[in-house]
DNA sequence: TTTTCGCCTTGACTTAGGTCAAGGGCAAGG
DNA sequence: CCTTGCCCTTGACCTAAGTCAAGGCGAAAA
């Protein structure tokens, strides 16, 4: 069996924490494995726990009555999510289903949140992580009002660049119809937008994989927000 | 001078907390007063504390370059803001100024935290609190992307019909200018929404006194989220 | 190899809502 | 009382982006 303390260890929720409490913590783990494209949870359902990415990739997302959806996050592995449940004691807001064959940790309720009594760090951890999240609903936002979709997707691709460490290359995880559900739009603009950002020699894109050709330009249009002729 | 205890006891974050643990908290507490339309921090500065309103009313808004605004919440009082720049370590993520004058409490950062390590009840009701404020996130962003702005109105005004109990009246607490920023939108828009809802006998409206006077339909416009013909 | 199936792209058209410009109304001050 | 200023409303117009419909392309299956 894989070394669950080891995939613990590597969790920035957890960072900081000593052997012992890692212990504790392992000790209300539950393994859960899902394939590609299953629901986790479905907004609504009471929140009896939450999740840790160990392996694969999870959306969070809301849903229209006319069937448009809205990603309000990609989590891959090391991220957590569900905590919003546990913690306002509230049902889900939101739907978490896997985008590939995930490995989650599943923390129950009423074990985590006695834990977290006896533990500062922890608490802190957990302060810590919840806010960062509301820092980037208040990025999300801001992009999704303020900008246009052109200026959000120049600020996905750079904020990505950034995260890949790959120089001007980098690749989308995710397929274009998600991108286009992230950010707030459909499938159909985003290709277009795709293609005048490459007509005007701002990226080079080659199915998922994209080069960034003016880092200047995409910079200025994700701060404007807007594509100048 | 007033009773700075019994603010404290009136506040949710700190509900549930002993009275010496309540005395520690008024120790680290400093009064801060402001006129109306004051600017009490800036996006980007230093997040050396943070806020609790005593009394007034304080809005959060991030501004695009062109000097559009978003408002992303209206507060009270009892409520706080400025957590996310204490617990994430990082600086403000949007501005925060003063609609009405305002007496507000401010917790200087590392008096705070460390008053925190040695009490889970208030690290506990901390984490309700970012997880409230993380749920309206979801819910506002589910409104401005799947829903049009007529939807989003109808939410609001039937959101607000709610936390003031006074039946089917209502009154909008701000301009409307202030309004149709928090919706997404611009005075224009809202005002010819507003006739629109008044001529199709949803809502009436004098100024800033609103009667519903179809809740039904308000409550399907708000979950549909289009103003059908 | 050919077929199939998702996914993506492209084109023509529609529309929600933003922009620009011109008043209207009400409250505060002279 | 009149004037000033602010906020709100209304109208005409424009544009970003959504809808609808038709292919195209590449990976996996046959």
């Amino acid at each position: 069996m894989h070394n669950m303390l080891k995939i613990l260890r590597s969790i920035p929720l957890f960072q900081g924490l000593s052997e012992s409490q890692l212990g504790q913590i392992r000790d209300i783990a539950r393994d859960k494995l899902y394939d590609k494209g299953k629901e986790i949870f479905a907004e609504g359902e009471e929140g009896d726990g939450f999740y840790v990415v160990a392996s694969g990739q999870v959306k969070i997302y809301k849903l229209s009555l006319e069937g448009k959806e809205q990603i309000l996050h990609i989590y891959g592995p090391g991220n957590s999510f569900g905590e919003v449940a546990v913690f306002s004691g509230k049902r889900f807001p939101a739907n978490a289903s896997t985008l590939l064959k995930s490995h989650l940790l599943f923390f129950p309720r009423t074990a985590f949140v006695s834990l977290i009594s006896g533990n500062p760090s922890l608490c802190l951890n957990l302060l810590a992580d919840l806010s960062m999240r509301l820092r980037q609903f208040t990025v999300q936002i801001e992009n999704l009002t303020l900008k246009e979709v052109p200026g959000r997707l120049a600020s996905y691709l750079l904020y990505l660049s950034d995260e890949e460490e790959q120089g001007d290359r980098l690749s989308l995880g995710i397929s274009k119809g998600q991108l286009a559900s992230l950010l707030g739009t459909i499938p159909e603009t985003l290709s277009r937008i795709l293609s005048r950002m490459s007509s005007a020699d701002l990226i080079e894109v080659k199915g998922k994989e994209i080069t960034i050709r003016d880092r200047d330009g995409l910079q200025e249009l994700a701060e404007t927000g807007k594509l100048g002729g």
